[in-house]
DNA sequence: GCACCAATCTGAATAGTGTAAACTTATGAA
DNA sequence: TTCATAAGTTTACACTATTCAGATTGGTGC
C-alpha cells in the first residue's frame, strides 16, 4: 500500500538539538516533573522511541539539556559584560545578569544543578560547559581584584546561593528585603572588595 | 469467610510519620526519581493508595519530607553548637555541620530546596520550618557581629551556595580544592569578619 | 546506476508510575 | 449498641520510560 505523500519526518536531521529546544522551551512554561519524552516527540512530530538513536536515556537528554543550560547562561552573561571595561562593573555585571537568567529560567536552572546529572560519568562536556561559566566569572574577579584570586571560589558560592534562595519564596524575601538583583549583586560584591 | 488471622495492618496508626520516615530512609541509598509510592507502601505493609489519606498528592508528601529534613538539620546543627559559648566558633560550628548535614543526607538536601515544593500555597509549616533554621544561623551571627547584623543574608548564601557545589562533582573540586569543610567554613566566616 | 551499510525512525509490547472511585474495615464517641 | 468518620483496600485508568524487532533513509564504494 503505497503512502499516498512521503513521509517527512524521516530522518529529521537536527532532531537531537530539536529536542534539547524543544525541552528549554517547555521549562518555561511547565515544571520540570511534566517533562516527558513522549510530549517532546510529539511535539516534534516523531516517534516516542525515536530519542533513543540520539540519546541513551532520559537522564542522558537532561545532561544534554543543562550543558546547553550552562552555554545560554554563559552566553547571556558574556554578551551583557564584554563591552564593559572597568572590572568592578564587570563582576557586578556577572553577578546581575546570572540573577536575572535564573530568574527567567528558574525550572531549567534548577534542572542545571539538579541532583539527577552529578554523578554522570558519561557526558564529559557537561563539567566542561559548567567550567566555562565559572572561568568567566573567575576570570573577572581576578582582573577587580588581583590580590584577592584565592577569593574566587567564596564570593561565586555567594553569587550563585544568593541566586538560588532568591528564587525560592521560602527564603527570597528575607534574602532580598525587597532589594532589586542590581542592589544585591552590588551589595555582595562592595562586602568582598570592602570599597 | 471469616480470615484465620485478625489483619494486623488496618489503621497503621502512625503511617504518616511512617511514610516520612521511610522516604528519608530510602532517599540514603536510592535516587529521588527512583522514590515512588508504590515502594514506600509496599515496604510499610500496606496498600498502594493508603497514601492518600494522609497526604493529598506525591507533592504534598515531598513537602512534609522536606519539612522534616528542615527539622533535622535545624536539630543537628543545635545539637552540635548549643553548649558552644564563644560566638566566633557558634558561628563557625553553625557553617561546618551544615555543609557536614548536607554532604550526609545529599538527595533530601536538594529535595529541601527543589523547584518542585517552592510555589505550594498548602503546607505553611514548611516555610516556617525553613525559618527556624534560617533563624539559628542570624542569631548567631548577630551575637558574632552585632554592628553587621545586615550582612547576615549574605554570609548565609555564601555558605549555603558553598555547601551546594561542595557537593555538586562539576564545582566541588574548584570550590573545595581539597579543603575540608571546617577549613572552608573557618575561611568563609574569616573573610566577612575580617579578624 | 547499483548494492550495501550504518544511522535513523517506527510500532508494538512491557513494567512501573500517580491518582480517582467505590467499597470495606476499624475506631471512638453518643 | 449504634453509627459517623477516619483509615485502608481493590480495581481501574491514563501516563511514563524503556526494549526489541523491523522498516526507512542517506550516503559510500563499486
Amino acid at each position: 500500500m503505497a503512502q499516498p505523500t512521503k513521509k517527512i519526518n524521516y530522518h529529521h536531521g537536527n532532531l537531537r538539538q530539536g529536542l534539547i529546544d524543544t525541552a528549554i522551551y517547555l521549562l518555561e512554561t511547565s515544571s520540570a516533573s511534566d517533562l516527558s519524552l513522549r510530549k517532546m516527540a510529539k511535539k516534534l512530530g516523531v516517534s516516542q522511541t525515536a530519542v533513543y538513536a540520539h540519546f541513551k536515556d532520559k537522564t542522558d537528554l537532561l545532561a544534554a539539556i543543562a550543558d546547553h543550560g550552562f552555554g545560554l547562561v554563559t552566553d547571556f552573561i558574556h554578551a551583557r559584560i564584554k563591552d564593559t571595561k572597568d572590572p568592578h562593573a564587570r563582576v557586578e555585571g556577572f553577578a546581575v545578569n546570572y540573577m536575572l537568567f535564573a530568574f527567567k529560567h528558574r525550572t531549567l536552572f534548577q534542572l542545571m544543578y539538579s541532583r539527577e546529572i552529578q554523578d554522570l560519568d558519561t557526558h564529559e562536556t557537561l563539567p566542561l560547559s559548567a567550567g566555562k561559566l565559572y572561568s568567566l566569572f573567575s576570570a573577572a574577579w581576578s582582573r577587580f581584584q588581583p590580590e584577592k584570586t584565592q577569593s574566587a571560589p567564596f564570593i561565586w558560592s555567594m553569587i550563585h546561593g544568593q541566586t538560588l534562595l532568591m528564587c525560592d519564596p521560602k527564603f527570597g524575601p528575607a534574602i532580598s528585603g525587597g532589594k532589586t538583583p542590581q542592589d544585591l549583586a552590588r551589595a555582595s560584591i562592595k562586602i568582598f572588595a570592602d570599597v
